[in-house]
DNA sequence: TTTACATATATGATTTTTAATATATACTAT
DNA sequence: ATAGTATATATTAAAAATCATATATGTAAA
């Protein structure tokens, strides 16, 4: 996982967020980041495979819904950046005020055992 | 100076060793980016102006040398990831052996007064 | 001092490559 | 059948590379 494959990844302004989103937030699925981003389907779920592809994202598949979450592989001075940049969430300010007032947000089953 | 902007920054070869080089050594010249990077002259002038453009880099000219260096504006956050990543040179040891074995480097003038 | 030439860097113009988007369609689980 | 997600393709737009050329500074000889 190198760095420059990092630096990829975060240069597009709906991948960017997403990440961001999904790191304050554990993990969340493509409609939840439609109404997040006010984004269509198709270049969110576009987008999240290329994440999950170069390797900064997963997915779990729980009923419907694919959760995504950042891969617990990730190097530790990226995490530390990502924690840095959600402490300043006034970029992103918008983007969590939709996903605040979104109705209907998917239950996630607590990972039990 | 948002993310965005410096994530796009690094998103390609030449930028980031170049920027990483630079942080590491404080300043260089496009000549010693030329050596170090193993690129032909137009390519790394093009991307340092864009560097410099974006606000990632600052020049100094002194004699028929520009010096390229970070700009001191540039967030923490984005420096303390700078300086992570220098701890670990190896994606760019090749580039850090052709600037050390360079022959003919030009003088810095030690800032005076 | 002028001329010629060399070196360092920048920029214009063009081509090539890569990335982003939209639309349509397909898959999968309920 | 419906909801959520994925993928294929076509189109468009943006970024990169390259070559040629320009500017600016420096050096050295006549």
């Amino acid at each position: 996982m190198d760095s420059l494959t990092l630096f990829k990844a975060l240069s597009d302004t709906t991948r960017l967020t997403s990440v961001i989103l999904i790191h304050s937030q554990k993990e969340l699925c493509v409609c939840e980041l439609m109404t997040a981003l006010d984004e269509i389907q198709p270049k969110i779920s576009r987008h999240l495979a290329l994440l999950k592809k170069q390797g900064v994202l997963c997915g779990r598949k729980q009923g419907q819904w694919v959760f995504y979450y950042l891969n617990p592989e990730l190097p530790i001075w990226f995490v530390e950046m990502l924690d840095n940049l959600t402490l300043k969430p006034h970029n992103y300010q918008a983007a969590f005020d939709r996903l605040n007032s979104m109705g209907d947000r998917p239950q996630r089953q607590t990972q039990c055992c």
